[in-house]
DNA sequence: TATTAGTAAATGACCAGTCATTTACTAATG
DNA sequence: CATTAGTAAATGACTGGTCATTTACTAATA
């Protein structure tokens, strides 16, 4: 008459199921409110068995974000040289990827937490900046000068302009997620991205004498 | 030979103090790693005295909060019936106003700490959130439906056009405030204002067949 | 059986909040 | 004006509870 046992021996897995109990309490309640014993109970393993992977809290954290940062830093990379696609075109596709990537909480989490404890984990914070922030601004920056050089764009500055693509963006995310506004009053995702976009590309355009 | 006393009796001083102390710990440490004898010390006071005046740590950061809202909420409010000017220009002046505002790192702070905090206190950030923003909002909503009206900006969604009135601004101070990025690349102020108010204009006006 | 994953309980640092005591100030009284 | 009794402000040692981390042990598995 075998027993279960109580418990397994899951070395390979335990690692990213920690990761991914931390992240969803870091998420909802915060990086210092959020006890070891919480996310070893959230992972299915006890408080001890943490330490065996992890030498503490902070590294916790630490290893969350570097491994959310990995597959976003390569992609930024590669959108840079995209296609020669009509630089309007390739602006609302991402955009679109963005928009519908950060309405996940739990994607949106790591920056935001990032962000939260910049100063708690100034290197963390400096890393995240380097290989997302950067890369994503510089990847940005290149199409708008793209549509700039191709007369499709305005000769505004490039790098000032990026503000206007990503700051609405952010500020719909902040209103709507950590702000909490009343579900009937938030738009839906599609409605403010066409606003969005129709805003900033009219924004972008010369306009040298009506050609619509 | 008299002595200076050791301290003195400043009771009507105290809590602004404590306040102003507070808000400069929170700021750049954080509300959970701010001591209440950080507090204290930086106010010159002992940690007993502060009980004296706010009955607990979480009634500092609230009461912080409360006295930064108070203006801010007022000034909102009068905003909304501001002058039958050329919105563009209304539009120019409350840029001008909040950027020059929040790039004092101690203004930015309150903002910031509510956001950080908002998990730990529902309360405070749903009154800021009453307070501060929903008025800013409905505020500039107001600007730019009255363009509409006024035939000056072409007939967009007011509602979502507000996050691309202060999206920039958001995206600007984060950027350059939290993430630091290296002072060498910070763009002046003026530069961004320039930059974000033009797009946006532009993005605005119905460029009906060239008028200029 | 040896090794390693895991548990549960112990440890100790830390810190918000308390309180007995001291000090600065105030006002009543002669 | 000098003395002193009364009070409010401020101190700082202390407490109790809360965790992060460690340790001593136990069960799974090769």
């Amino acid at each position: 008459m075998q027993q279960e046992p109580k418990w397994r021996r899951r070395a390979e897995d335990r690692p990213d199921e920690v990761l991914d109990a931390a992240l969803r309490l870091f998420a909802s309640k915060g990086f210092a409110a959020t006890k070891v014993e919480d996310i070893a109970q959230e992972a299915g393993l006890s408080k001890g068995a943490i330490y065996r992977y992890f030498s503490s809290k902070d590294e916790v954290f630490e290893s969350l974000v570097r491994r959310a940062v990995a597959p976003i830093a390569e992609k930024a990379s590669m959108i840079a040289q995209t296609s020669k696609e009509d630089p309007r075109i390739v602006l609302k596709t991402l955009l679109t990827i963005a928009i519908v990537k950060l309405s996940d909480p739990e994607i949106l989490a790591v920056p935001r937490l990032v962000l939260q404890e910049a100063g708690r984990f100034p290197e963390l914070a400096e890393t995240y900046r380097r290989e997302v922030l950067d890369r994503g601004v510089a990847a940005i920056e290149k199409i708008v000068q793209r549509g700039i050089d191709e007369g499709i764009f305005r000769p505004v500055n490039a790098r000032l302009a990026v503000r206007n693509v990503i700051g609405p963006l952010v500020a719909h995310l902040l209103l709507s997620q950590i702000f909490k506004f009343d579900a009937e009053r938030i738009d839906s995702p599609q409605d403010f991205l066409e606003s969005h976009f129709d805003l900033l590309i009219n924004g972008l355009t010369p306009h040298t004498m009506g050609e619509g």
